[in-house]
RNA sequence: GCGCCUGUAGCUCAGCUGGAUAGAGCAACGGACUUCUAAUCCGUGGGCCGCAGGUUCGAAUCCUGCCAGGCGCGCCA
């Protein structure tokens, strides 16, 4: 209300000047009371264009704003100070019509209009179901739906997408390693690949596996398992088993690489040492497929449990059927943005800023993770989404370029994908660092984040921090501090508001009066100044993807609600002024709600 | 070697498209409940904003260089 009344009257002089170029006036919140309400350093940004010293044109500027009779009531006073800030103190007439504004926007207070932009794909966590969630890809869950929460309540039209990345090895190591701990549980003596999953969950899957299909696939694992029994006598006789020193080694190497290093030896050693017998591929198969259902299924209960649904989920085996693959890539060999050189096809993404043009088709006919990538960002823009939001892991950003390029060319122009990098969390145990390991089943996972700390203290803690800082995370330290959670502080606020409504008596309703006395205190001030800036705060928080502004804020507002609280009695005063508070409480109310909301956090009516 | 992210109070971090004396929570210490929920409030102490230059009326913020940590740099996914 005041900052547009403010650009009027600068337009005004700015045309009567001739000045030009003036930069846009912001009024910001000082940090000092004796700096006023509201201030702007404009005078001294305009100082060079005008030709003039700051504070010179400042008293000229106050001249002119008071000259308006509608802002001359809005203010209490207009102060210069300092090279030539202009400090506004407001009237309070300016409060009450403010919070009549702000009781009038109702439930959807804050909110953004609709758009006119085009529909968001907004695609997060996207982790091979070979294993369960870990806190890293809790992070990323917590973040991306809160990201979705704010891009739809700023007024964007978005869908969430997860890319189930079951295709390809991982998923075949996946598949027989269910396979080995449902012979196992016959009492068939088929181990789980040394390249496979040795997590207790995989003896989960094949339990209920062997609850459906009873011993339907024990005949076909007790050939793998006889084979590879054959496989290991020959080499305990041979001289193939590595010296220990080596392997003290290779502990201390990062638990990735072993993973990576042990997934390439084993291809390059001709793929599993388990026989390829058509009843054991047959068996692999099953165990693979049955086994991504059975963790898919899972994973989506315990996102669902966590606050956050995709509207679509995308498999990427769906791409390497019925040669849509090849359909992409034939394309962009026609149209000369892919070319092929040695036994390999590349796509030419150093046309686009990449640093190397990357492979498509692997010289021994192969399609990379990267082809399949590119069928799947086509088939996005296909269904028709303009912009494309991927998050990925700090680890994938060597990624960034190829894909970008690879999309600006399906699309035919740039900026379409954007790529969110989130920074990855560290784990520690009594401040020491602990490495994770999905194969081995070494992780602390997302379910016992939420068991220690419940699924509120849990988002909060994923979100209250920007996405690009890497999070420690200690669990038993979070266990111990999730009293402390600021979470709670929130919530508590809520549930102070609430209980105050429930005790209003039937004659009181909310309403702002016009009495000197109505929002006269500094605390009612505070917290009409921060109601004020909500909806300021979802349209930065949206458009810098970040949802830990909405935290921040939520934890001020709550702040400003508690002091508030404390000072003011809202009921058992005198009817305007119970009135006017009661008001103040259930616009506050609304918006702690949908701050919570947008964090995916719930809002308790009592604690 | 090259690229991305980070470096702010004892700890965890906000603030980063430049504004006045740099903030919050936790931890430490001292206070406040006969009144709408004390999971609250009030107060005290605590800082070469990694270092050095530069731009500017003004720099935690922008630019350059350096130092430190994390993550990447494959015809892996």
């Amino acid at each position: 209300m005041l900052v547009e009344r403010v650009r009027k009257t600068i337009a005004d002089w700015a045309a009567a000047e001739g000045w030009d170029d003036l930069p846009v006036c912001e009024l910001e919140r000082p940090a000092q009371e004796a700096h006023g309400d509201y201030a702007t350093p404009f005078c001294m940004q305009m100082a060079k264009a005008a030709r003039q010293p700051p504070r010179a044109l400042a008293e000229r500027l106050r001249e002119r704003l008071l000259a308006d009779p509608d802002l001359a009531q809005l203010v209490e006073k207009i102060d210069i100070a300092g090279p030539g800030f202009i400090n506004f103190t407001l009237s309070g007439q300016a409060f009450s019509r403010a919070m009549e504004q702000l009781l009038a926007e109702g439930e959807r207070i804050g909110a953004g209009a609709a758009k006119d932009h085009p529909r968001i794909n907004l695609e997060f966590v996207s982790v091979n179901p070979n294993g369960p969630l870990h806190v890293g890809h809790g992070r990323y869950a917590a973040y991306g739906d809160a990201l979705c929460r704010l891009l739809r309540f700023s007024g964007h039209d978005v869908a969430t997408e997860f890319y189930i990345n079951d295709f390809g090895r991982q998923m075949d190591r996946f598949g027989r390693s269910v396979a080995a701990r449902y012979s196992q549980s016959y009492g068939v003596e088929l181990p789980v690949p040394e390249d496979g999953y040795q997590g207790d969950y995989v003896k989960d899957v094949a339990a209920v596996v062997r609850q459906e299909a009873g011993d339907r696939w024990v005949a076909a694992l007790t050939i793998a398992a006889e084979a590879v029994q054959a496989v290991a006598t020959a080499a305990a006789e041979g001289d193939a088993v590595p010296a220990e020193g080596t392997e003290g080694l290779v502990d201390a190497v990062p638990v990735e690489d072993q993973e990576d290093e042990a997934g390439d030896e084993q291809e390059a050693a001709g793929g599993a040492e388990w026989p390829a017998d058509p009843a054991v591929r047959e068996a692999i198969a099953f165990f693979r497929a049955r086994g991504c259902e059975l963790m898919l299924e899972a994973m989506r209960t315990e996102l669902r449990d966590f606050g956050v649904e995709f509207d679509i989920w995308f498999s990427e085996t769906t791409l390497h059927v019925g040669g849509r693959l090849q359909a992409v890539i034939d394309r962009l060999l026609a149209s000369g943005e892919a070319f092929r050189e040695g036994d390999a096809v590349w796509l030419r993404t150093t046309s686009r800023g990449d640093d190397k043009d990357r492979v498509l088709i692997r010289s021994n006919g192969q399609p990379t993770y990267f082809a399949a990538d590119i069928a799947y960002h086509e088939d996005k823009l296909e269904r028709g989404f303009g912009h494309l939001i991927n998050i990925w892991g700090a680890d994938h950003h060597g990624y960034v370029p190829r894909m970008k390029a690879a999309v600006e060319i399906l699309a035919g122009r740039p900026g379409v994908l954007e790529v969110i990098i989130g920074q990855l969390v560290n784990l520690l145990e009594e401040g020491e660092l602990r490495q994770m390991s999905t194969r081995r089943g070494e992780m602390v996972t997302l379910a016992e984040l939420i068991e220690a700390i419940g699924v509120d203290a849990a988002r909060f803690f994923l979100v209250m921090r920007s996405q690009d800082q890497t999070l420690d995370l200690d669990i038993a330290l979070a266990r111990q501090q999730s009293q402390e959670n600021p979470v709670y502080y929130v919530q508590y606020a809520h549930a102070r508001i609430a209980s105050i409504l429930r005790n209003v008596p039937a004659d009181l309703v909310a309403s702002v009066g016009s009495g000197a006395e109505v929002f006269a205190s500094p605390y009612e001030k505070a917290l009409i100044k921060r109601l004020e800036s909500f909806s300021s705060v979802v349209q930065d928080a949206a458009a810098r993807r970040a949802p830990h502004r909405v935290a921040a804020y939520a934890q001020e507002l709550a702040a400003d609600f508690h002091v508030f609280y404390k000072h003011c009695r809202v009921l058992g005063v005198e009817p305007e002024l119970a009135s006017s508070r009661l008001a103040l409480c259930q616009v506050t109310k609304r918006v702690i709600a949908r701050c919570l909301d947008l964090l995916g956090v719930s809002a308790p009516e009592s604690m």
